[in-house]
DNA sequence: GCTCCGATTGTTAGCGCTACCAGAAGGGGC
DNA sequence: GCCCCTTCTGGTAGCGCTAACAATCGGAGC
C-alpha cells in the first residue's frame, strides 16, 4: 500500500528488489532466492515474485550484485588486431561459448605488440574486475608479458608458446608445417622453399620448424628462409624473388594472405601454378578456395581454439588445476595449387 | 596503527579505499577526491594518497563506484557475425576510441539475424548496466528489433537505414555503388551487371538502388539482379552464369568475397578480366589488391565508421540531442579489373 | 500431546565507494 | 582585529544486493 504512489508518478526510476518484494508481499530476500535459487522457494510464492519482476520490469542490479559476491560474470579477451581472420574467430568461438554459459565477454584489442601493451591489456580489464582473461596474442612479447604480471587473476593464453606460467591452448604449428611440406615432398619436389611469418611471431616459428625439420629429416637442401609480416604485399614482394628462381619449384607460405601475393608474383613472372610450382599457404581463410588456383593450405580450427580457451579458463576460475597445454591439430586441405613436380 | 597486523600477514586480501586512506593517514573521502578530482586536493595530500596507493597496489573496485554513481564505463557492441571482415573492423575502430577514453567495450556477436536475436543482444548488455550500445547490424531485422526496444539506454546504430528512431552512422552505400557503375559506364560499356547480397541487408539494398539509378538515368537496360550471400562461393555460382553470357561485359559485385568466386568462375570461362570482362567489387578488403586481377573496388573506411559511432554514442550518454545521421563516403579505388568495353 | 526436523521466509549487516553537507584552515578587505 | 570567502578535508549515509543466521511453521515420530 505504501507504494500506490509509485505506480500514480509512472515509472521514474527503475525498479529494485525492494519494489518487487514490496508488491509480492515478501521479503527481498525471498525475491533474491526466487531469482537466483529457484529451489529454495515455495512454487507459489516464486510465481508471484516472477510476476511482480515481470510486472515492473525489474532488472537486478550487476554491480550491486557483485559488490557483495566478488564475480562479475564478466570475461576478459586480450587480443592483437581483432580484425585479422585468425584473432577475430578465436575472439567469436570464445564469445559464443561464454554466452552459453552466461558469460559475457569484454575485449582489449591491441594496436602494438610488445610487452608493455600486453600488460596494459591486461591492467586495463582487470580495472573491470573481469573474473578471468584469455589472452590471444601469438608474438614473444606476449609470452614476455605474461610472466611479468601480477598473479591472482586467473589467465589463460592461446598460442603463447610452452615456456610460460599459464595454461594454455596452441595449434600444432609444427604439425600443420610438417604435414604441408611432406605433403610437397611427396608429390615429388626436391624441396621446398618457405616464407615465413615475422620471427618474433610463436607460430611463424612453429611453422619454420615443421618444415625445417621434414626436409633435415628427409636430407634434403634446406632453402634460405624469407620473412615477410603475414600480409599479401609481403607476400608478393618475397614471392617475386623466387619466381625469378627456376629452381624454385614448391613453396609453402606461412599463411593464405602471403601466399595470395606468392600467386601473382608467379603469376606475374609467367610461371604456372601448379605445373610450374606448387604451392601451400596456412589457415583455410572462407576465400582460400576460390583463390586462383583454388588453395591446398593447413585448416587451422579457431573455433576449437576459442572453446577450448573457455573451457580452460571457467576450469581456473572454479579452482580446478592447471592441466597440460591443450593441442589443436591443424589439417591439411588439397585443392588445386599443388600438384607434381615438373619433370 | 590499528592496520599493522596486516603487514604481517602480508596482503591476504586486497587493499580498498580505506586502508590507502590510513595508511595515507587522510579519511576515505580525500582518498577518493585525490584519485577521480585531483584538483580539489592539495598536491602534497595528493602525493601521499597515490604513493599509498602504489605501495598497496590499490585498484579501485568499479562494482562500488558504479553502484553509487551509476556508470559503469562500459559500452557494449552488439554485431552480427564479428568474424566478417566489415563487423571486426567497425568494432575494432570502437574499440580503439572507446580506450582512448577510459571506456572498454563488451560484445555480443551475434549468430543468426532476427529480430529477437538483435533484442537478446541488446537485453544481455543492458543486464550487464553497460552505459550504451552499438548496434552494428546492417539487416532488416536490426531496424525492425530496433524499433521495438525498451528505451532508457543510449543506443547508436550502424548501417541499420534512416528510418529508425535512433541516430545512425551510415555509409553512403548509394553512391559508393552510383561510383562504382559510373565508373564502368565510362569505360564504354553498354550496361552493368550486378551481383547483389542478401536482400534483406540494409546496405545489400543501398548498393542495388545505387547501381539501378545511374543505369535509369542514363537510359541503359537494367539486367536483372541475381542475389548472393556474400560469399565467394555464391559469387562464383552466380558468376558463372554471368560467364555463360557473350553480352556480359560489366560485372558490379555487392562486394569482395563474391567478386573473387566471380573472378574464379570468369577465368575458367576462358573469359578474360578486363579485356572481355570488367569487373568491380565492394569494401576493398586488404587482399584485393592482390587478387588477379588487382581489384577495382569501392572503399569503405570502417575505421571512421567505427568512430562515428563511438562519438555519436557518447554524446547521447552525455545527454546530447539527436543529430542527423552520419555519412562516411566509400571511394572508388580502381586498379586493374576494370578496363574499357571490348568493341 | 510434545519434541524435533526440514522446509520456507525474514532480519541484520555489510560489500567498497562517492554525494552531500559540514567544518576547519588560510587569506584579503575594511 | 573581525568578518567573509575560498580552499581543503572529514563525517554520514546509502547505492542494491546477498551471506549468514534467526525465526516460523507444519507435520512426523514417539
Amino acid at each position: 500500500m505504501t507504494s500506490s504512489a509509485d505506480d500514480g508518478r509512472a515509472r521514474t526510476r527503475p525498479a529494485v528488489l525492494d519494489d518487487v518484494a514490496e508488491l509480492a508481499g515478501v521479503s527481498a530476500m525471498t525475491v533474491s532466492r526466487a531469482l537466483n535459487a529457484p529451489d529454495r522457494v515455495r512454487p507459489e510464492t516464486r510465481a508471484r515474485v516472477l510476476a511482480a519482476v515481470s510486472e515492473l520490469g525489474y532488472r537486478p542490479n550487476p554491480a550491486a550484485r557483485q559488490l557483495v559476491t566478488g564475480r562479475s560474470g564478466v570475461l576478459g579477451v586480450v587480443s592483437f588486431d581483432t580484425t585479422l581472420y585468425g584473432p577475430a574467430s578465436t575472439l567469436y568461438a570464445i564469445e559464443q561459448a561464454a554466452r552459453q554459459n552466461d558469460y559475457v565477454v569484454n575485449v582489449a584489442s591491441l594496436a602494438a605488440l610488445n610487452r608493455r601493451s600486453i600488460g596494459e591489456g591486461v591492467e586495463r580489464l582487470r580495472a573491470q574486475s573481469v573474473d578471468g582473461i584469455v589472452v590471444v596474442a601469438p608474438h614473444e612479447s606476449a609470452a614476455d608479458g605474461l610472466r611479468h604480471l601480477s598473479p591472482g587473476l586467473p589467465l589463460v593464453a592461446v598460442d603463447a608458446g610452452d615456456d610460460i606460467p599459464v595454461p594454455v591452448v596452441m595449434v600444432d604449428q609444427r604439425g600443420g608445417a610438417v604435414r604441408a611440406t611432406r605433403h610437397l615432398l611427396s608429390l615429388g619436389h626436391e624441396t621446398v622453399w618457405h616464407l615465413s611469418g615475422p620471427p618474433d611471431w610463436i607460430d611463424a616459428r612453429g611453422r619454420v620448424e615443421g618444415w625445417r625439420s621434414v626436409l633435415e629429416a628427409e636430407g634434403r637442401p634446406v632453402p634460405e628462409v624469407a620473412a615477410g609480416d603475414w600480409s599479401a604485399y609481403s607476400g608478393y614482394r618475397l614471392g617475386k624473388r623466387l619466381a625469378d628462381d627456376p629452381s624454385v619449384t614448391a613453396v609453402f607460405a606461412a599463411n593464405d594472405q602471403m601466399t595470395l601475393g606468392v600467386l601473382r608474383a608467379l603469376r606475374e613472372a609467367g610461371r604456372r601454378v601448379p605445373e610450374d610450382v606448387s604451392v601451400v599457404g596456412f589457415d583455410d581463410v572462407p576465400e582460400a578456395a576460390y583463390f586462383w588456383p583454388p588453395l591446398t593450405t593447413v585448416r587451422q580450427d579457431f573455433g576449437e581454439v576459442g572453446r577450448h580457451a573457455f573451457r580452460l579458463l571457467i576450469d581456473r576460475i572454479q579452482g580446478a588445476e592447471e592441466g597440460g597445454p591443450r593441442i589443436v591439430e591443424p589439417e591439411l586441405v588439397v585443392r588445386e595449387s599443388s600438384g607434381p613436380a615438373p619433370c
